[in-house]
DNA sequence: ACATACGGGACGACCCGTTTAT
DNA sequence: ATAAACGGGTCGTCCCGTATGT
């Protein structure tokens, strides 16, 4: 009985990995319980031995999603040559294979407003990932910016945008969505929170 | 033709709109047809006489909220003052209002990776309709880039990203997340394509 | 208004003589009162100005088309060479095109159950129109016979069987089918009801 | 396998055979899901867990009860007294009681041309339960004839159109139409395929 | 304990027969 | 006679329990 002390860990370890990708790839609404489990080599009833809800898996689908996107991200900074961190995290995330393949991208692009949808335990959830995100993508931000956090936020944004627009542009646009898209992350990476030099008094006042 | 010259027509724009409040509201797969129906004062029956398919509607419906964004954005532009077009167009798009009401905002903002997700007539419509926003938006970047619509289609991407990040955020954090995401979207409304001064060499390359 | 005193019984008649059509081609649950008013030029709302229900257009649609059926059998009989009135009845019931076309055949072998299940009203209307039927065809019985009418009887839902099987039957077996149901329904138009001279005992007693 | 053995397995069959029956009783297309489940002492929701669709249940309930007809006019012919199978046969196929409830009868019969209109898939796997019970019934054709598959076409063709009369026709006439079709149906069995003794020329050339 | 097999309702889009406003 | 709308029905699917073993 004790042979198998982390059996059940193990399945539900395979359900919510199996739900990241196809939550992703679906979307929420379109992905059914039947068709997760199945695509996790389990049945139908074995669910809710595990969990819940389907909302409880979703939570921490999405939430173990984001934190693999974010250990992607700090292993690209940290790969990366010096100064060269912020552009490299820019072209991973917004790298063309993700485009078509949203299951192996970052789940807030893949998901966006779904997500704004859910009940506020889920949100809550995702939003703690979200700043985890945040706060590493700041760590690649060029040193004399004055507010780096909030750099982070606006290249993650703009990050999380430009993939959305490439997902639904038409294919031969898509190109161009990307790299004006990690043209703008770079900038506002290099730009945001900076004690004001160049870019002028225009901004907001 | 026996009742008022187009009742039928204004039924039907009365569904487009109605269909346009509701699926950013509550996004397009909960959002039934009778429940769309219902709000639009009607029942599901009459539902078929006006459109093919739930699909037609929501095409209808995207794309109608996305050209009424558009010539709110465009009024935004004629009347801000001079020099003041992108920042006025910025602030309106990422008014904290919007946080908590998609279905007076963009709809790309409001359902994002949903739209992705529907079949090929329905994303055509919705990228034609995305480019003319756009090209609108372009309008408002200042003279000097030398890419204005590649600006554009950053600012664009980069508030469309924040929007949904404000919109996952804790209440407590959603006046940061916007008030960082108009700062970005202002700095690429003015650096991006900007033939290079003081952007410095660090971007790509 | 006199000018046009017949023109709502012309559109009458229209709309049945299609129905008579179109709901021995679809079945009559699956002919929609809007594709049988299209299929008459008409639309949806005009029918309830003729009929009081479906009901009522599919009884005076079905009596039309066995009134139809009979003249039909009437014309066959009387332009047959003599001696072979039954057969031409036969062969032309039993052709090959009304396989594949039952819109212009008959509307028993159309029909058949869906009729049985139908209110008392239609199906006393229906009892009726195949009485005559049943009598016409017993003109084409040959002399001789003791109860002509037994005999037409026996004809006629030897008929209506066999091209029931031959719609169902695989396309290679279709004239077989056919053939051996006209051979039948000859041999009961010239033995049922005869004195008895060969069919020998075995009937049944 | 965690259930007794079967249990699947027997709800499975429990659905045919209730449909089976209802189909019969109602029709193809006045028995809805919901009604059949419920006839079966289930619920709708069970069942896509036994069937594709609705279509994959009819055929499988029709052409089990073709066979269970055929079954039943084996036993017949096989516990006739010498010389009667056929009159065996006949009588049972065509009882009184039949007419009233189709339920208890030939699926052919009470389903008629509703079978023809079933897709290719269902209608071929009637087919072949039909071609079983014509072989059946040609056991019971007398020696002698030449033909006695067609005899048994020509005989069971004859029965199908005969209770179908007799469900349409006025109470008072139904005897009499079951009986001339017994009449009828003795006739071909003895007949048809015959070399033609006293049959005489009449027929076809 | 852990997974399976099986079933239950409610709801999804879509369509039908019918009625009302014009 | 039309145009438009109405409810209720269809099949199919979903999320979720529960009975049943290993």
């Amino acid at each position: 009985m004790r042979y198998e002390a982390d059996r059940k860990q193990s399945t539900r370890m395979t359900m919510v990995e199996t739900a990241a990708r196809v939550l992703r790839r679906d979307g929420i609404a379109a992905a059914g319980v039947t068709s997760l489990m199945a695509e996790a080599g389990l049945t139908n009833g074995a669910f809710y031995a595990h969990f819940d809800s389907k909302e409880a898996l979703v939570a921490e689908a999405i939430v173990t999603a984001l934190a693999k996107t974010r250990t992607a991200m700090a292993a690209k900074i940290e790969q990366a040559p010096a100064g060269q961190s912020l552009q490299s995290v820019i072209s991973h995330y917004l790298d063309a294979r993700h485009v078509a393949h949203p299951e192996h991208g970052c789940a807030i692009a893949a998901l966006g407003p779904e997500l704004a949808r859910r009940p506020e335990a889920t949100r809550l959830a995702i939003d703690d990932a979200i700043e985890r995100i945040v706060a590493t993508i700041a760590g690649a931000i060029p040193e004399g910016s004055g507010d780096p956090v909030g750099a982070a936020r606006a290249v993650f944004a703009s990050m999380v945008g430009t993939m959305q627009l490439a997902r639904t542009a038409h294919p031969r646009r898509i190109a161009a969505v990307l790299q004006a898209g990690a043209d703008a992350a770079m900038v506002l990476g290099q730009s945001i929170g900076r004690p004001a030099a160049c870019t002028g008094g225009g901004a907001r006042e």
